[in-house]
DNA sequence: TATGAATGAGCTTTCATTCAT
DNA sequence: GATGAATGAAAGCTCATTCAT
């Protein structure tokens, strides 16, 4: 959440807009350490001492900046919740996964963020921003795994742990190939059209379900 | 593969492969930008415009480093093929991942600079060097899929491509459960021990099987 | 003496008050160029427009300090003139010098603002402040020794001019003695108790009445 | 005593010389915090990245200019101590005052550096160099003041602690009026050439005398 | 061939001061 | 009269790269 701020919050909000739209990309686009204050303040024609001002140095910037990306996943992910209850597991997974989509459409460098602050271990905040992530997914898999097996729609010799890793990974993963070129084969996810993902996404929990839910055949 | 670079294949082979470790370990620390050429000559005890005869400039150090961890890649990956011709396809992807985790543990930094490329986009050569490798690992997947399916051991409906992709998928992460923290979920597979990951790769491979090879209960 | 500054003179008394001593903290801490107004602002919680509204810029705000500060001087000074009339020399050295460090002890940071200024050259208006200073300081002096060998309490050759000097200097360096560390030598001057104080005072009034007087109290 | 410091020590000797002097004037005129590195380098007519290889960083560059002024100081003061072995005590007091003024003639800028110093809290190592100064010149003065009383020079019934107190006093205040204008009351000891400074010395000394040793010359 | 001193553009950060509200 | 957002020059420091020795 955003660190307590009075000179940001009080200047004009369409500025404050472009400010936060310019440092979101600059972030997802060079990372912390190769993210260049100058640039984005060039970029947005304002004086460098204005964003000092502001978020107190470059890491109250990051720190501002996820906490404004925090804020924005809240809302969608808890209506999805809602609006899924009682649904069918891979049903919900699939409301899930395209809303994943949506938003990494919608806010791409959001996205790019996170993955960056993932493989960069010397992103600052990263272990504190990283668990806070890690435990309200995993917090919300575990909860409709629970639900799908008190639901008698998964095997009930699986290992409840291995059910969520085995759904976190394939919906990372799948999110991962819509936004990173190279990680989606032949599939050719990255950049695809709406219609193209959920049929690629069909195919794929179908699979999954195969095996998480139905008769297993070398039993 | 390396560079021809005559100067630095021509000087005491214990030299040069402490040059070789320092540099990568530098890369899989910072990343390119973020490392510092004068930190690595400082470490090494070496005079700075040494490093600069041998590759050119920084770039060059990082394609050489890079083509010198592709090389030890090729062959255990070569080995492995053979080794497992006609054997079940999830006996091969068994071998695979293990052999995967054997890699990560036994050169941890070629892993993670292969992790920081695939997710900074500014990485000198990056394009090249990941259409390279996923291209292998793409057509070795393809190629025991292929024969899999021959084999009958797979779906006949299953997409091949999907098939792979998901394949891919799931070992990828797997490994990068294995390397990187937060990725692991309850599972606890980042530095676990060799029996605990092997544990969790059956598990895992297992609800798999019922997917793509299983009777699947909604037909 | 403070600068006309109507606007100042015109605020909340309290308020008046806070800030003086706020700046004077500020400036006995850093001294002029290093010292903050930011800093002074901020602990204040005033708007920093007002501070320049007040005193023009911040040279004007340490002139202002400094007149207030000579301005609580002076009534104690003159005061000690007319209490030591007709004392003996000596005496009125002791009670000027005990005066002296009551005063450090009561407003340490002015004190501390005058030997920052004394070794900073660059400090704004040092000449002039200084000059007013020392020249107040060398009247006094000057004063009491023209009265001490009126009074047949000085040896005939002495020349004045010396006398002035060797107590202004003994007096000085003796208050620097009790504000700064490094300057007490074995004697423990620094930050020790009223007796201590006074005790070595004696021992050393002592030893230069010897020399001035031409007699040596203790034979 | 200077930091290992291999390139600096590497350089052409007379560039050496040429920096140390620039370095030393800008601490003396600015103290530490207001000194600008900027400022040297362009008066130098070097790059600034020179500077900080030579000496890390700003710090460091202080401490080798003070470990170079305490280099010099060394050898003047042991000689002058062996030369007046067995001499009377103000001759000895007297000469090294002398030499002190030499010294402060020959390098302004080292003993203003002291003095700014000694007033400047925030100075680094502040501390850690005072107490190395004050106690070399404490321990020089205890043995003098021992030697004077072991030879009857001194009245028995004074302190020594007093006695070394008072001529480190005297000795450091009367160098600091030579150095430091407004310190030298009406004796126009600053910037006053040798002849001016020995006679009021002398005189000065002749006061102490008559204290100290309980007998005054001139009656 | 190997060295390492020199470079200067670039970085993040601080600060006194101004002025529209 | 009070406010506080905006400014931009200057600060200390890092770095890949060059080149004379």
């Amino acid at each position: 959440m955003p660190t307590k701020n009075t000179t940001f919050e009080n200047i004009d909000p369409e500025k404050r807009q472009r400010i936060m739209t310019e440092a979101t990309r600059e972030f997802a686009d060079h990372g912390f350490h190769q993210a260049s204050v100058n640039r984005m303040v060039n970029r947005l024609g304002i004086a460098k001492g204005s964003l000092f001002k502001y978020f107190g140095n470059k890491q109250g910037l990051l720190e501002y900046v996820f906490g404004h990306a925090v804020s924005m996943l809240k809302a969608p992910l808890k209506q999805i919740r809602m609006e899924t209850q009682g649904d069918e597991l891979f049903t919900r997974i699939r409301r899930i996964t395209l809303a994943g989509a949506d938003f990494i459409e919608a806010h791409p460098h959001i996205y790019r963020i996170y993955l960056k602050m993932l493989f960069q271990e010397n992103f600052p905040m990263r272990e504190q921003f990283l668990k806070k992530i890690r435990a309200t997914s995993a917090k919300f898999l575990h909860s409709i795994v629970r639900e799908a097996m008190e639901a008698g729609q998964l095997r009930t010799d699986v290992d409840p742990d291995m059910a969520v890793y085995l759904l976190d990974t394939t919906v990372d993963r799948f999110l991962q190939s819509v936004a990173v070129p190279f990680l989606d084969g032949d599939l050719n996810l990255h950049g695809a059209d709406r219609t193209t993902i959920e049929t690629r996404l069909d195919s794929m929990l179908d699979l999954l379900r195969g095996g998480l839910s139905g008769t297993v055949s070398h039993d």
